[in-house]
Order: C-alpha cells, then sequence, then structure tokens
RNA sequence: GGCCCAAUGGCUCAGUUGGUUAGAGCGCCGCCCUGUCACGGCGGAGGUCGCGGGUUCGAGUCCCGCUUGGGUCGCCA
C-alpha cells in the first residue's frame, strides 16, 4: 500500500542537492537503492535518473512513528522525504557527487512499497540479458542504460537544434505505407476496410522525403522510425531510428558539408570529442582494396596488399587458380605475430572459412630471418623472398594470404584484419575516426537472380563521368552515393538523386524493370518528377548505432528502451502474439495450420 | 536456414578422471547495533542442476534430441 503525496511538492532531484542548499529545507522523492539499519540510526541511499543522495533518520528529528517506517524500508521502496540539508557529521563519500551532505530526515512517507527485484539494480550489472530484458522496466532504472537513454535524448536535442538553425523543416512521413518488395522484406499490416490489401511499414522515408523535395521543401529532416523484417544482430533491430535529411538544389559536397558540421557539433556538445574537418573521402574501391571493406575502420594498419602481380606464374594451385579464374591473391601483415602458435593460427583458418575462404595461407617469418610457411614447398626460394617483400615482412611478422574472387578475398582479408585487431587490442575506443566512403558502384550483379540490384536504391545518381556506360558495362557504373563511417561501423549513408526522367529511365533498364513495373511499383514517384522536380539529395545515419559508439555499448540493445531478442520477439510484452480468430475475420485473413 | 557459445538457490558463479547429504559470495528473512556508505555481529530459509531421452551399479558431470538466450554467416536496395 502506498501513502498519497498530496501535499508534497519534490524541490529537487537527488544529485541536484549540493553544498550550496545547506541549511535548506528541502524534498526529495525516488527509490530506495539501499538501507544501512546501524539500530537507533539508519541510513538510506536514495535514488533517481540524477543520482544517489543520503538520507538520516534519527528519532529525534523524524518521530517515533517516522523512525519505525523507515525501519521498514527496502529496496525499491517509492519514498518522499522532507529534511534538511547538512554536511555529513561522519566521513565524506568520494564515490557520489553528493558525498559530502546528507539530509537529515523530517518526515518520511512510503508512495509505494516493492517485492524484492529479480536482480540487483546497480551498474555494470552482471545478469544475463535475457532476464534483463524481461523485466526491462527495472533494467532501465540502472544508470548506465540511464545514462544511455539520456545521451540518446540529448544527441537528437542537438541535431534538431543544429538542424533548425541550418533551416531544416521537421516534418513526418506516414507509417502506413505502400509495399515496395526491393530491397529488406517488409513489415505489413492488413487493412480491415480493404480485404486482403496490406500497408507496409517503411524500411526509410525515402520516396515520400524526395516527394517533399519535388513540392519545395527544400530542406527536410525527421527522425524517422524505420522497420525492417530481417535477422538481428548485435547493431540491428527489426525497428531502429533513423536521423533522416534530404536537401533540394545541392550536389554531393553541399551535403558532406552540412553533415560534417552537424557530426563536429553533435559529437563536440554530447561527449566533448573534436571532429577535425574536413574528414577523410576514400572512393569505395579504394576502401576495398586497402582494407577489403566499403566500411573501413581505420583505426589501425594492417591493410591488404595485392600480391598477385608478385605470385603470378608460381607453382601453388591455389593462388594459380584463383588468378586464372579471374581473381585476386592478396595478404595483411600481422606485425610481429610470427610467433603464434599453429593452434591459433588454425583458428583464424576456420575463421577466414566461415567467410567463404577455402583456406588461409601463411608465412611465419622467424625471428632469425627463416621462414615458416603452409605453401613454401610450392614456390621456389626467390619467390617466397619476393612475396616476403611485397608485403614488407620483417623478421617476427605473420603473412596471411587469401586467394579467390576478388569479392571474397576482400571480405576474407577484411574480417581477419578487424578479427586480429580486436585479438591484438589495437582498437582505441577514445579514437573517433570518420570517414566517408564515395564512389560505390551504381549497381551489384546477383548470381542467384542474374540481374543487377541497386547498391543504394534505384534513384541513385550515377556519377556524370560515367553516364556513358549505363548501357554499356553497367556494372562499372559509380554512383553519386556515400556512406559516413566511424571506426568501421556504417553510420549512415545517402545520396544524390537521379532527377531527370532519361536517367531514371536508363536505371531501370539496367535493373531490368519495365516501365510498367517501374511504374506499378513507384508510379507516384514518377508521376511527381513530371511536374518539376528540384535536383536532390539526403543521408540518414542510425541514430541507434551513432549514441552505441559515443557511450562505447557492445549493442545498440543498450541505447533503446524496449528492444527486441534475436528472434524479433520481446521478452517483456511477449510480442509478436497471437490475434483473437475474430480479430483475423474481420481483416479477412485466415492463418496456414502451422 | 548453417556454425559457435551458454544454461546449477532470487543474482553471479564453483563443482576434479562419473561416486555419499550439490558449495561460495551477494541478496532475502529474524534478532542485536548511533556515523554507516561493500556497515558490522549472531542465527535462518532457499536448489526436481533448462526440458526429454539414452549409456551406467551410479549422471550436475558422458551421448542424442529439444527449449531459451547470446554471437556470427546467409540475409539486411
Amino acid at each position: 500500500m502506498g501513502e498519497s503525496m498530496q501535499g508534497m511538492k519534490r524541490t529537487h532531484r537527488c544529485t541536484e542537492v549540493s553544498n550550496q542548499n545547506i541549511g535548506e529545507k528541502i524534498t526529495v522523492m525516488g527509490w530506495v537503492q539501499k538501507r544501512r539499519n546501524l539500530g537507533s540510526l539508519i541510513f538510506i541511499d536514495l535514488r533517481d535518473r540524477s543520482g544517489i543522495l543520503q538520507i538520516v533518520f534519527d528519532e529525534n528529528t523524524v518521530g517515533t512513528a517516522g523512525f519505525e517506517k523507515a525501519g521498514t524500508l527496502r529496496s525499491e521502496f517509492v519514498i518522499a522525504i522532507e529534511g534538511q540539508v547538512v554536511k555529513r557529521s561522519g566521513a565524506v563519500n568520494e564515490n557520489l557527487a553528493t558525498g559530502e551532505i546528507e539530509i537529515i530526515a523530517e518526515s518520511i512517507r512510503i508512495l509505494s512499497e516493492s517485492e524484492t527485484p529479480p536482480f540487483p539494480i546497480e551498474e555494470d550489472s552482471q545478469t544475463k540479458d535475457e532476464l534483463r530484458l524481461k523485466h526491462r522496466y527495472l533494467d532501465l532504472r540502472r544508470p548506465d542504460i540511464q545514462r544511455n537513454l539520456i545521451m540518446r535524448s540529448k544527441v537528437t536535442m542537438l541535431t534538431r537544434a543544429f538542424m533548425e538553425q541550418e533551416g531544416f523543416l521537421e516534418i513526418e512521413t506516414p507509417i502506413l505505407c505502400r509495399s515496395t518488395p526491393e530491397g529488406a522484406r517488409d513489415y505489413l499490416v492488413p487493412s480491415r476496410v480493404h480485404p486482403g490489401n496490406f500497408y507496409a511499414l517503411p524500411q526509410s522515408p525515402q520516396i515520400y522525403k524526395q516527394l517533399l523535395m519535388c513540392s519545395g521543401y527544400d530542406r527536410y529532416f525527421q527522425v524517422a522510425k524505420c522497420f525492417r523484417d530481417e535477422d538481428l544482430r548485435a547493431d540491428r533491430q527489426p525497428e531502429f531510428t533513423q536521423l533522416d535529411m534530404e536537401l533540394s538544389f545541392v550536389d554531393v559536397d553541399d551535403v558532406i558539408d552540412v553533415n560534417e558540421r552537424l557530426l563536429q557539433y553533435v559529437f563536440k556538445e554530447a561527449i566533448g570529442v573534436d571532429v577535425a574537418l574536413p574528414l577523410t573521402r576514400m572512393p569505395w574501391q579504394e576502401a576495398m582494396d586497402r582494407f577489403g571493406s566499403d566500411k573501413p575502420d581505420t583505426r589501425f594498419g594492417m591493410e591488404l596488399v595485392d600480391v598477385s602481380a608478385v605470385v603470378k606464374g608460381c607453382e601453388f594451385a591455389v593462388f594459380a587458380g584463383a588468378l586464372e579464374n579471374g581473381g585476386s591473391v592478396r595478404g595483411i601483415n600481422a606485425k610481429g605475430q610470427g610467433a603464434m602458435p599453429r593452434k591459433k593460427i588454425d583458428k583464424l583458418v576456420e575463421f577466414a572459412k566461415g567467410y567463404g575462404a577455402k583456406g588461409l595461407a601463411y608465412i611465419c617469418i622467424n625471428e632469425d630471418g627463416t621462414l615458416k610457411s603452409s605453401f613454401a614447398k610450392f614456390m621456389s626460394e626467390a619467390e617466397l623472398a619476393e612475396l616476403v617483400k611485397a608485403m614488407d615482412g620483417a623478421s617476427g611478422d605473420l603473412l596471411l594470404f587469401a586467394a579467390d574472387k576478388n569479392k571474397v578475398v576482400w571480405d576474407v582479408l577484411g574480417a581477419l584484419r578487424l578479427e586480429l585487431a580486436k585479438q591484438l587490442e589495437l582498437l582505441d575506443p577514445n579514437q573517433y575516426n570518420f570517414l566517408w566512403v564515395t564512389e560505390f558502384p551504381l549497381l551489384e550483379w546477383s548470381e542467384e537472380d542474374e540481374r543487377f540490384y541497386a547498391m543504394h536504391h534505384p534513384f541513385t545518381m550515377p556519377m556524370e563521368e560515367d553516364w556513358a556506360k549505363i548501357d554499356s558495362d553497367p556494372g562499372a557504373v559509380r554512383a553519386k552515393a556515400y556512406d559516413i563511417v566511424l571506426n568501421g561501423t556504417e553510420l549512415g549513408g545517402g545520396s544524390v538523386r537521379i532527377h531527370q526522367n532519361d536517367i531514371q529511365e536508363r536505371m531501370f533498364e539496367a535493373l531490368g524493370f519495365t516501365k510498367e513495373a517501374a511504374y506499378e511499383q513507384f508510379g507516384f514517384l514518377l508521376d511527381a518528377f513530371k511536374y518539376g522536380v528540384p535536383p536532390h539529395a539526403g543521408l540518414a545515419y542510425g541514430l541507434d548505432r551513432m549514441v552505441m559508439l559515443m557511450m562505447h555499448s557492445d549493442s545498440i540493445r543498450e541505447v533503446m528502451a524496449f528492444p527486441k531478442v534475436k528472434d524479433a520477439s520481446c521478452l517483456m510484452s511477449k510480442a509478436p502474439n497471437q490475434v483473437d480468430g475474430k480479430q483475423l475475420e474481420e481483416l479477412g485473413i485466415a492463418v496456414a495450420e502451422l
């Protein structure tokens, strides 16, 4: 049973009380973090979202009834305390912001009692995710999660302030949309009024924001909820939030300029990190060649080296075979790892196989300069020496090679490079390396479907220099697309959009769309483009990932209030759930027997 | 869909080559305690070892299947 708070008014949050308030009578309300009952003196650590404040109960001050009440307090009781702020007569607690003061309680009300929580409400919880998420409302009381959500709020507020300053309008776009099957799977919502018809939840506000450009709202942004029905990862949830923007009468440099200043502002104001501008830009091809990734982590080296020319003509069938099939042989140099035990190297080989490699070739350069290699017997000493030289190999180094189609080689070495960096602790969490990756390929060939897919989306503008190749060599066309990468994570991405009918038609053609099919899916956008469309471009950030990186979290779940687990269900609410037969009937839906 | 990891009192964990009544810390409950803040002291309760099957004289421990959670590949324009 809880008491009423009528007649009381909270004057401060716990850590809003400071030495300045000594002598004042104040009222604080919050949760009991901890009780220390010394018999005729009781201490309570009172907690709210701001932090902790010590309350002292002495029968002489709080009265007999109040003191008895204080004796019944347990973890997570919600209480209201009226009392005087005093300098502590006992020792100062250096660990608390309010460590020099305490409140001498003059009255206490128990606003709500609490059962013993199923896990401790404390920082750095070791509790399993499953239990935390089942009782997320308790998990959210923990200071580290509170800090994350407070930071998230700060980042959106700062973004809004900056965008406002830059002349952007915040405009909301629909959640109930038309399904467009390109790209990720849609979450579908049945229509009651139109049985058999479905809305889709937006994967992003892409088309709407382009329409807003057509309508003249020349700078738009939105904190946009997006939905994708794909498998989850540590950095992927089925619903997530984008900081989404679109601008008219701009080209690549304009978008990059305003976003660099946004990032500089937000990172400075939110976490005090200075971002030096301009940020490095790197064409996609260079990113792949040097790092084997379109989102390179540039906090460490260990760059890929193409040794195809060096090993050309060697006897090693794996290398020769890869080159014959149009692939390449590339390596990375793990400096100083030449003495890595065989078992550990075997683990790296297994790791590589997980990324499609058939194997991994290696050379250990011993301290005395001799070589230990998985393929030395297939090569002459001169060939090996040349290979080591090409890899800048020195005594004590470990050289790892992958040979396959380029895509496989990049994937394998890109992943291996990151794995080694993790193992060797080369990643400084307090270093923030931003990078623009530009000039992405416009199209990506799907072996499975034997057609091109848009790498970004079908409205991405090809680079002017490559327009001529759209029909003759579509795979070689580069796009005016850009990703912003932070420490190896894709923070955001965007592109200049096509605003000319003829280019758009050639794009659809390259994608294998008939005019009818294109109209079927995107008719309203193409119609809008008939009536005067400004050149426009945009970008969207993954807000969750941004805050995750700022807070050094391992997962975006830590920066979202109510995340879902691996199979996209919610352990707390038990969503998704089966629905009433009546609801289904109304929607004209029959569920197949499972 | 594939691969890898985990599951033992409320929480976090230990548990040897399979061997008696499965332990610890924290938490919880009771009593005592006026300066604690990892309060202290004394006492106490609490476990079908995730589920099902198998091997064995005997399974927390070995084997198989499943469930749940995590990581990852595929997937994510």
